[in-house]
DNA sequence: AAATACATGTTGCAAATGCAACAATCTTAT
DNA sequence: ATAAGATTGTTGCATTTGCAACATGTATTT
């Protein structure tokens, strides 16, 4: 058999989408990283993520905040205990659909917290931004939702 | 203080080019990881990838392998401890930059196993490719590579 | 009405990951 | 020539992550 698998012929993982998102999603992390490793001692990058997702959907139960944040609901109830002891979310039992859920809200004290960092980032944010125009970050979010709509031709994705 | 974060006019995290490239991923894997579940025990879908990777950079040294498949060298020292094992791999002891390294390449029992597993999901990724033309592919490969030198102005990425 | 299935959140555990420290070896500086 | 620094790979450890099991409560089925 002479498939010769080694030659140019056969897309290596190297040469996916897959491959370019992966190695871009850690230059993304590193930078997130080094931000706060420089300029916030007081929560972690991931809670920060976290604290906004909450901030811009107030009254999420844990499973669906989850599904946002994409972590499951263990790690996602972990991630709310830090962020509850330090006293920037509140939980509260609730119902939805008729079913017993905790809910999700921040706090004001989150809420200053928010915009100290969003203060504190500002110049790097708007250094980013200045680097890209719209049109091409359009063009971006529909390549990646289209290979997210071929990718569920194939495999069900439930997160 | 008006700052009001939770209006649109603020950039969250969800609406970030970073939060479609880290959810695309998710579903890359997924597919990854379903279909190993379904089709191969041999191995691991990160052993599959490295596999691949060493097939077409062959006489790699560990820590130029680890740059490439986005891991530090101790994972990467790991996952070729048990592609050695199976004996899909050697090592070999050589210089580089008339330093001793440990080289990596694949054996013809990697080779063939790449080969099969090749051909048992050779359904799937022609229905992936068919959902793609070359065009989209091209412009997502240079959108992500634009905001990876973009990161690069910002902080020094060591990986 | 009882049994089964489903949804939500928590806990425990195992695997994966990253980081710092270390050993070995080579290069550069004083 | 000796000391300091750099590169590579390994080991140990702490953190993160994911998965399965469980408890609780609801919906559905029989």
């Amino acid at each position: 058999m002479e498939t010769n698998i080694i030659d140019k012929n056969f897309l290596h993982y190297i040469d996916t989408p897959s491959y370019d998102m992966e190695l871009t999603s850690k230059y993304c992390k590193t930078l997130l990283v080094q931000l706060f490793n420089k300029m916030c001692s007081e929560i972690s990058p991931e809670e920060f993520i976290v604290l906004d997702t909450i901030s811009c959907n107030r009254g999420l139960c844990q499973r669906d905040l989850a599904k946002l944040i994409l972590k499951d609901r263990a790690n996602t109830g972990r991630i709310l205990d830090s962020l509850q002891n330090k006293g920037f979310i509140v939980r509260y039992n609730d119902t939805k659909n008729n079913r017993l859920v905790r809910k999700v809200d921040i706090t004001q004290s989150g809420i200053d917290m928010l915009e100290v960092l969003i203060l504190r980032f500002k110049p790097y944010h708007e250094k980013m931004c200045k680097l890209f125009n719209e049109q091409d970050l359009l063009i971006l979010k529909a390549s990646l939702k289209k290979i997210r709509d071929a990718i569920l031709q194939i495999v069900e994705i439930q997160i």
